[in-house]
DNA sequence: TTACTAACATGATAAATGTCATGTTTTTTT
DNA sequence: AAAAAAACATGACATTTATCATGTTAGTAA
């Protein structure tokens, strides 16, 4: 176990804008007690598929790839996560393994509140019972319209939609616009679904048109409408 | 509107592996007087992407899809229904427009239980609201799952896993292994997330290889275990 | 029945994308 | 710093899949 400073959930401020935003105070330092906080160096793995659920993750900070691994051993990413996220909770409702592994793709500390205490809140607080679901809610629209993308889609439209999605999710730098995320081309052709050398190559074609700046891992965004005239969205 | 004999909940076979199968006497009286139900003809439509729902689907008997239509117009089947699912809770649950349109691929009896009625049974009966965050829990689940098949899978594996899914789903003919459901080309090719014409001459290639039988509508599964192997499922 | 339309089928071809090979650059480890 | 490993890049090519064209069959309406 590392050595850092473990948070307590009354300061979280990732709590903020997370399902847990309305507990009562009892509730809080409850839930404070019987948490654990661990931290994840980059590339750690949080919880595999197949696995059964021990408890409910809760992200206080850092960034976390969700993924399957497909039947010829590729990785496929469903989703990325930030502080105030909670992974793992699809498995503990349909009290099924998890369904995708989760790993940190930036240092990370992440806590883990038991299952029997995240049951509990299920039961007595219905604003977490109502939060819960129109998260599973939203994620399962996302989730189809990704279905539809993949089946429909080419590659380079999936990919300027992946850009603009790391530009809104994880933000960027106003003063070169440069990604506030660095991911390596394997994993934006994760997200993407295609092969990491058709990612690369149109990531450079990209680059020789001007919309994007390649220098390493920093991505940065020289043109929103033309990617999003790329990613063919809105019609 | 058609003559046809409206059911009741109270004697709706379909309702006895529904979300609603542990209702009170009371709460069901209420919902049999308060729902209504039409009857819709192959083909029609129950309700479209991108409208505000007015209440919560639910089949009594029939089969319906749910699907997208894509940027260019092509429709990506999601998923499939029958008798006792329930359609359209998740834009109630988000309030949210409907992400997706249902249309009935065979005569369907689907009743409507007006919105304020659903959110009324889901803070009034905790069982309820736990059958409809697992109902979302898995079909997150499996809309996952298909997102790492579209990703990774080519077009046969997808298409064995479609043929099934159709016959696990829907039943089969236990004299001639004929499936239980007629579905045309195209909607194989829209489930399957591919060209109708690719969708087309792979299912000749399987009656050629002796694993299917095609005549007209009529699929007829021979082989079961060549296609799980096609499939490449479980690896 | 005939005519018409939609669905099915199949060939020819093009386009998109994956795979393999190889070299370079960057990052990490020793 | 040197060595090793991982990530990035790009060409050549193979494969998969879509598209277009055209014909047949089956189902539906006149």
């Amino acid at each position: 176990m590392r050595k850092f400073q473990a948070p307590s959930c009354e300061s979280c401020k990732a709590r903020l804008d997370s399902v847990f935003c309305k507990l009562t105070e009892q509730e809080l330092t409850d839930l404070s007690i019987q948490k654990h906080c661990n931290f994840f160096v980059k590339g750690e793995t949080i919880f595999n598929e197949g696995n059964f659920p021990s408890g409910l993750y809760c992200i206080n900070n850092g960034r976390v790839k969700i993924y399957q691994n497909g039947s010829d051993g590729k990785e496929q990413i469903l989703r990325l996560a930030k502080e105030g996220d909670i992974l793992g909770y699809r498995a503990l409702i349909s009290g099924e393994t998890y369904s995708a592994s989760a790993s940190v793709i930036e240092d990370s500390k992440v806590c883990l509140i038991p299952k029997e205490v995240f049951y509990h809140l299920l039961t007595s607080n219905s604003d977490i019972t109502t939060k819960v679901m129109k998260l599973l809610a939203t994620e399962l629209r996302d989730a189809e319209n990704k279905i539809t993308d993949l089946a429909q889609k080419p590659v380079i439209e999936r990919l300027a939609e992946t850009l603009l999605m790391l530009k809104e999710y994880y933000g960027y730098n106003k003063e070169d616009t440069s990604l506030n995320i660095t991911v390596s081309r394997e994993e934006i052709a994760n997200i993407v679904g295609t092969a990491t050398e058709t990612a690369i190559r149109l990531l450079s074609d990209m680059k020789k048109q001007g919309i994007i700046d390649l220098d390493g891992k920093k991505i940065k965004i020289l043109k929103s409408d033309a990617l999003i005239k790329l990613a063919n969205l809105y019609d």
